[in-house]
DNA sequence: TCAAGATGTAAACAGTGCATACATACAAGC
DNA sequence: GCTTGTATGTATGCACTGTTTACATCTTGA
């Protein structure tokens, strides 16, 4: 008897089950909170099974990473393109709003234990992000740089801040109306 | 036989032991890899001493941050009073030099794990430390605050930057020629 | 002096990541 | 259509962690 029309496999794919499952325990649990038992149980796997497809908990965690930089370049690129006249104010506002969006994940993104033992992987998939955004913020002339830095800098630096609940809202502002003004402010 | 002049307890105060060889380790090896068995090891005590001081490793890490932040909060106030005509560039450079010179304490003392369980000593601490960075940018006009809160943006988004090396220098570049010309924009 | 309290120790428990040896089920070749 | 190879999942055990409990030891103050 088979459950469904394609359940090929043992499982079906693990894998994106793994990697679906694992996006979710890490939003709610946070980083520290997601382990390999856990993920498998949630699965409905044995704790070992996950290691048919990833080496070790830190090429989950790379894993994860990378669909969240493939997704974020992929962001990036279309709102570029779809405001072709100044991108750099509508880029801000989408790298907030994905940082928003994906908190833990964002926050794994930039993890300095991912890039400790760096792998591949990784550094490719974060440096094609950012080099799209290099590319669109013109920082190649020695002036340009130092400005693209800056803008750079203020963006992720919200976003950093609203992560961690620094910045707090006033009575009925919404954090899209703080995002807009300060990324407005030259 | 007394091994120094003021050898009082035990220990003599573990407690403050612990917490710089925590510094150290933590520096060292980063916030993963400052274990409490470790850390009781290299102080020579044994795996439980710790809990007479902390009442958990979370409670330790917090001690570290409450220390990070009462220097990082002494830096500030220092800078503000050094630089009373225009204090926002000075307080910026000593941001970023506290960022740089303490790099994995300043991470943990902005870790989301230590804010989800909120621990009181903690949100005191860090409340101090940016009620002074908030009172000396003026951030409590409607238009001050939006220009405060893109200049601690920039200033925080660049120490975060640094500290995951995502900026490469050029070549002769000094971290502290970058960060000069990155606040300096405006 | 001596009892009380603070400080450190020993041992054990639950939970983790991870490695090894084994079982199973699909896919392809005869 | 059966067998064989290989990808996938399991069972089990090891080393390590944070944490707790019961016990030992030292310091202090009445």
């Amino acid at each position: 008897m088979s459950t469904s029309s394609n359940a090929p496999y043992h499982h079906g794919d693990l894998r994106n089950a793994l990697l679906t499952a694992a996006l979710v325990i890490l939003e709610r649990e946070g980083e520290a909170g997601l382990g390999l038992r856990d993920l498998a149980r949630a699965v409905g796997v044995s704790p070992a099974a996950p290691y048919r497809h990833f080496d070790s908990r830190a090429g989950l965690l790379e894993a994860l990473a990378v669909t969240g930089f493939q997704k974020f370049s992929a962001d990036m690129r279309a709102v570029s393109e779809a405001h072709p006249a100044d991108p750099l104010a509508a880029m801000g506002r989408t790298y907030l709003r994905f940082a928003l969006d994906n908190r833990a994940l964002f926050r794994l993104m930039f993890s300095p234990q991912l890039k400790r033992d760096n792998r591949p992987g990784l550094r490719i998939a974060a440096e094609a992000a950012f080099d799209t955004l290099r590319k669109v913020s013109g920082g190649y002339t020695t002036a340009g740089r130092i400005a693209a830095l800056a803008a750079w800098s203020k963006v992720h630096g919200l976003a950093v801040l609203l992560l961690d609940e620094q910045i707090a809202l006033r009575p009925g502002e919404t954090v899209d109306q703080l995002i807009a003004q300060v990324i407005d402010q030259r």
